[in-house]
DNA sequence: AAACGGATGGGCT
DNA sequence: GCCCATCCGTTTG
């Protein structure tokens, strides 16, 4: 069983732990089963970033945001979706990495039934559809990704699927469905997957 | 292929 | 009361 990674992972400055993500395996496992996918796209969310939940300090919803890195942060979006988020950098500062997309490594029936289409690329191509596969939605915000059902695990230490894609080059954009700070460069993905959420 | 609008509820000005 | 870090079915070109 491979190791997840450690606390010193997230604590580094977010753009870093945001690149490095990729390709690293999201994993959890629920009473009904396995489901695991491979992190290929994700976006950073800064202290200073107007876009960021935590720009303007703490507040009832965002608080895990502050807490430890490695922790999960988890919130509803549209009243109806969710999306997910590990906390990066020093403990305080409030930064995130959100995951946005990942490519099915594990549990594919699980996350067909969870997601009601049983098409590959349509099971976890975006933050919402990813939780729903998951079932990560009432995992508790600030629960630890290094202990609990819900970890990460390094590239390439999971039993690879049968026919997954290999790693690309890191390309970089502007993030999407914000209002504010559209103009920063701060969503990554593997160049060439064919999980990722849009082009 | 792209554009559009409806669903749906908590958070914050 | 308005604003969303979304998704999906429907319409339009």
């Amino acid at each position: 069983m491979p190791k997840p990674l450690s606390a010193s992972f997230y604590a580094r400055p977010t753009i870093e732990v945001a690149r490095d993500l990729l390709g690293t395996v999201l994993i959890h496992r629920a009473p009904e089963g396995l489901a695991a996918g491979r992190i290929v796209e994700t976006e950073a969310y800064l202290h200073d970033d107007p876009a960021c939940h935590a720009s303007r300090g703490p507040t009832p919803r965002n608080q895990a945001m502050f807490g430890p890195p490695g922790r999960s942060y988890i919130y509803l979006i549209y009243g109806m979706y969710h999306c997910f988020n590990v906390v990066t950098s020093p403990r305080g500062v409030g930064e995130a990495v959100l995951i946005r997309a990942l490519e099915p490594l594990a549990g594919l029936p699980l996350m067909a039934a969870r997601r009601k289409t049983d098409k590959p690329k349509a099971l976890c191509s975006g933050p919402g559809k990813l939780v729903i596969a998951l079932g990560l939605a009432k995992l508790p915000n600030g629960s630890d990704l290094r202990s609990g059902p819900v970890t990460i695990l390094p590239p390439g230490s999971f039993p690879m699927a049968a026919g997954a894609s290999p790693l690309g080059n890191i390309k970089v954009t502007t993030r999407i469905g914000i209002t504010q700070a559209a103009q920063l460069p701060l969503r990554f993905y593997l160049e060439g997957n064919p999980f990722i959420s849009r082009k």
